[in-house]
DNA sequence: TTTTTGATAGAAATCGATTTCGAAAACCTT
DNA sequence: AAGGTTTTCGAAATCGATTTCTATCAAAAA
């Protein structure tokens, strides 16, 4: 085909491939002018290198991976986006896939990726994750590991994560000022981090306004989906427990949780006041609109390629992986299902 | 670091890296007991060759690329997560990128993939495309094309689409038949093929139940958006022409309109009865619910990938791009936008 | 017995870059 | 002018596979 390569541009300019590989790669033992030669040469002819004869002998494939544990999902589907953005500013290209929250498929994943020679990873881990060799196995092969949302803490890489605990407390003080003062808390499964930080900043909250905290109040939402939430409100009437609030850990349960109390005539927000989390496009949409956290999942995908990025360079100089736990900023939005008068 | 290679096969076998390789490809000239003796060492210490190294032989890189027009939107996520579903069964890997629209992105994107190598690009084409040299470019380096959804007649490749026409017939005989005869249609721009099919859908089924055709009825919402759908049904009243029902290129159009009609207080759907297109997830949780034609996106992802397999049987066959038009079927879901007494 | 054929295996070239190491030329010292 | 540095460049090895072409040996044919 017609593509040029480095021993063309060398006959070209009688030069030999060393040479103009050597400027194509900022040797320092190349004449300014000869360097001025090739460089307009390149650019005249629009050379690039072939990645996969780089490849053979640098190790860098310029690809990473990104792999979430769920599709069609808006928050991942953020975090997609945000990684693509500065991709596709940079000369990396990037895989994506999807474990659907299958510790089997993750695994599968990741193996596959290392064959594939990527640079780097990028995981959020999924639901269910318990044991972390596979990850430690991609540093072992010399690969980066960037954790983001679904972290696990006792591996050292650099995490981005949003501020849940924070958040969390926000979303069930927004409820206390609004007059809520029996709170149900419809959390994720007990292992996940962001199930657990949910889970504290709620109580945080009930403390901090000296609200006594009552466990029949909580329940779990495996899967975090409508179908949870509704089953979860469910139970909740069948339990008997007292309640004016509720702070769910998605919009989905939220949004389960309201289609239940509406066939119990039960008023959204003069009954019970909600609130979600995660902002999803949906909930602005919902009757009632309903109250959430929106997480920054566009910059969040942003900064985990600048943190692979940063890692990257500090390999450079030998230096092993950077603990670094990057906190986002998330933001309460006030919609009509916690808006009483 | 520890990654077994072909010589190291060839060494513990006492063979030759050539005969190895002819296992791993396939040649004919292996003897029976050699080549299973092979594949079980090769079972056994899990090898796989090195892509890259492969590549630089063979021009083959198993990868394939995905340029979608947007991200975030319930359809195209579908279709990614089809090719997904597909690539994860395969030994291919895949590359996501989105042109947000853009000619000139696009054509960046291709460019940037042709020199990756990919072996085919997987293309819904930008709204601002119209010329489509940058597409026969794909053709000329030898690799494969396949068009979906937004695709250009006049591009030999496999194209897999929705019959436009026939579910945007669908969607307005539903309302003719719930009793409307003053039907609006807001529609895309004027050049995408599914804009112009989705048109003529709607004018087939006004000539087929002898409905008087009136061009007044029929706005442009060029980006399909709900800020499209909320000025156009603002025209629409300050146009002054009658309507009692309104079937609308997309829901976030149709929801758009809806949210305009509200401030005017006409209802939905007893004074105007409403269909979308595409089914968006939130289409089912706003109120009303939205009636809407539901696209198989997760099919045609498949559809899509599994063109590109077929396709290149083809070529090793020596044979060139079959134009083949795949029409999936889409579906009419009836909700309470459209659902009169 | 000699020649031909067929089956099987390997040596070496190749893909397109990178990198090591040595050589040539130009420049300084004294 | 001889010796020592510094600049600048290129020959050749290398990465890990694939593929062509040749060599060997046994079996079949003459």
């Amino acid at each position: 085909m017609g593509t040029t390569k480095l021993s063309d541009i060398a006959k070209a300019l009688e030069l030999s491939k060393t040479t103009v590989s050597k400027v194509l790669n900022e040797y320092p033992d190349v004449n300014a002018l000869t360097r001025k030669r090739v460089l307009d040469y390149i650019k005249k002819v629009g050379f690039e290198p072939n990645r996969q004869a780089s490849f053979l002998r640098t190790k860098e494939t310029k690809t990473v991976a990104l792999i979430l544990p769920q599709m069609n999902h808006d928050f991942f589907d953020s975090v997609l986006e945000g990684v693509l953005k500065i991709a596709q500013q940079t000369e990396y290209e990037f895989y994506v896939a999807c474990s659907y929250e299958s510790i089997e498929l993750e695994k599968k994943l990741i193996f596959k990726f290392l064959k594939r020679n990527v640079d780097a990873i990028f995981l959020s881990i999924s639901q269910e994750t318990r044991n972390f060799d596979h990850l430690r196995k991609i540093q072992e092969e010399g690969k980066i590991l960037v954790l983001f949302d679904k972290i696990e803490k006792t591996i050292d890489c650099p995490k981005i994560i949003i501020d849940d605990r924070k958040a969390s407390f926000t979303a069930t003080e927004h409820l206390i000022k609004k007059g809520c003062s029996k709170i149900l808390h419809f959390r994720g499964g007990f292992l996940p981090q962001i199930a657990i930080d949910r889970y504290l900043g709620y109580r945080d909250a009930l403390d901090e306004y000296s609200i006594p905290y009552d466990k029949e109040r909580v329940f779990v939402c495996e899967n975090a989906n409508e179908k949870d939430g509704f089953f979860a409100a469910k139970k909740v009437l069948e339990s008997g427990v007292e309640f004016d609030g509720l702070f769910s850990i998605s919009d989905l349960t939220a949004i389960g949780a309201i289609q239940f109390f509406k066939t119990k005539k039960i008023r959204i927000p003069e009954d019970v006041s909600v609130v979600g989390f995660s902002n999803w496009k949906l909930s602005s949409f919902t009757y009632p609109t309903i109250s959430t956290i929106d997480q920054p999942g566009y910059l969040m995908g942003e900064k985990v390629f600048e943190a692979f990025l940063s890692e990257k360079a500090l390999k450079k100089q030998g230096l092993g992986p950077e603990n670094k736990v990057r906190k986002l900023p998330s933001k309460l939005i006030v919609r009509e299902s916690s808006q009483r008068k």
